[in-house]
DNA sequence: TAGAAAAGTTAATACCAATCACAGTATGGA
DNA sequence: TCCATACTGTGATTGGTATTAACTTTTCTA
């Protein structure tokens, strides 16, 4: 009954050669046209647009049959929620491979990150912006994963930028609770090593760079006129000079942020 | 026929007393009940949850009664944008009143910010977040005036921050193209006085803070550990230093920008 | 080859937005 | 006071959606 279930059932042969039954191959054929054909109408019109009826009148099939692939619409959004993020980590993954200095392996992948996110507006749409309950928070052991992916690869971009400064105190850092939640998660994470400075400047990171993509796909920056590439441009300079430089001019905690 | 047919319709008087006629009260009424129980409808379920038949059920009305008040779903969405925009600025410029030190005061505009997208999580996202046509981009007339009010707020407590060092040289500014652009855009401004350097941190201040309540709604920092209040609060110090510090560590153009 | 599992069908329920023709009602002017 | 007009509301209808149940056909397997 549950997606688990369905999901199951494809696998009953265990230890044999791994050859798919010729029942299988239809059935994982069928199954991906409809997740590309839902990838069609997203990118269209965004997530809402997604019509099961829809994708039921173009293969020629009953809508009914769609149940067969996908316990419900939101089963079928939460696979391609974790398609999409996917995808996103190729792209990022494949901008971030060594090459040059860190600097500009860096700035590929922040790169990266906007172009794929202008290119998939709606597919970027999809995986960051969860509307209550719209197959977001459903199966989270999948999306997690492949979420961490992403955040891997920039993690990896960042640390060669930081070098020798990685060990060095960090703005930001002056919370030892911040510290040690981070420290717990980078015990966590595939990168077990890296410093938790490196850590907190991947959040950063990725806050930032949201943050204005986020802004950008929501036209929020067209009414000032400003570029967002500039805008977008200048958050990866910052960061780029806060990894490079261990504590941007000696200061006692920055301002007195209790309220 | 359009959305401002049906809202000229109300006002024809034009000198008398603006004492508004018994009818004309009887329908402002109404169109405060519907966006009310629309709002409800938001809050509890998501932009997406706003369903007309169910309005005019709880207000027993029948389904077609609203389309008297609004010429579609679509156009009840974009007066609740303007009304969320509006509910947002009215908190922003409540904390951001003058007292205490700037520090204080640009510190409170920033946690209203986020307390008040923690209290009406739906409400954040429907205005933040736009589905390629979902109200949004409709009436930009309206909305982004609106939204100005929020900017103007935090520019007027991001001035007295940067205070003498407002004229100074400020990272991020480096590219003469974003200069201009946002000299292009204080003249456009409420505030058109405010030096390029307090426009830029405002736009900083905007993405950033909006980076990390976007990911924290979205739940996207739940699977690191990190509590999203402490990543918030170091991102306000961060902004703050960065708002008293002209240019951070004397450094040529940060990183050899092109990729 | 017969039985079982899978895949697909039709039909039905229950929503939803939107439109139209029509009826009742309040308003303002003659 | 009366009436034309504009406003407000209703019922019926159209066409769209997700989802389920019962049934049939296809396909695999033992």
């Amino acid at each position: 009954m549950s997606r688990q279930s369905q999901s199951e059932r494809v696998t009953q042969m265990v230890a044999g050669e791994a050859r798919p039954s010729r029942r299988e191959q239809r059935r994982e054929q069928t199954l991906q046209e409809i997740k590309a054909l839902a990838m069609e109408q997203i990118a269209a019109g965004g997530p809402d647009a997604v019509s099961l009826n829809g994708i039921a009148r173009t293969m020629a099939m009953s809508p009914a049959a769609i149940y067969r692939y996908f316990d419900n619409r939101d089963a079928l959004l939460a696979d391609l929620v974790v398609e999409v993020y996917d995808a996103l980590a190729d792209e990022i993954e494949a901008a971030g491979r060594p090459f040059g200095t860190p600097v500009r392996r860096f700035t590929a992948v922040a790169q990266a990150c906007r172009s794929w996110a202008l290119e998939h507006p709606n597919a970027y749409r999809l995986i960051f912006q969860t509307t209550s309950g719209s197959g977001q928070d459903l199966a989270p052991d999948r999306t997690i994963p492949a979420a961490s992916r992403s955040m891997v690869a920039l993690l990896s971009a960042l640390a060669p930028l930081a070098g020798a400064a990685a060990d060095g105190p960090a703005q930001g850092l002056d919370d030892h609770r911040l510290v040690d939640q981070i420290r717990a998660w980078a015990a966590r994470t595939a990168l077990p090593d890296l410093p938790p400075r490196v850590l907190a400047l991947g959040l950063f990171c990725w806050t930032r760079l949201h943050g204005v993509i986020s802004l950008e796909l929501g036209h929020h920056l067209t009414s000032t006129g400003v570029d967002p590439a500039l805008l977008y441009q200048a958050e990866v300079d910052g960061l780029i000079h806060q990894a490079q430089h261990p504590h941007p001019g000696e200061l006692g905690p920055p301002g007195d942020s209790r309220a």
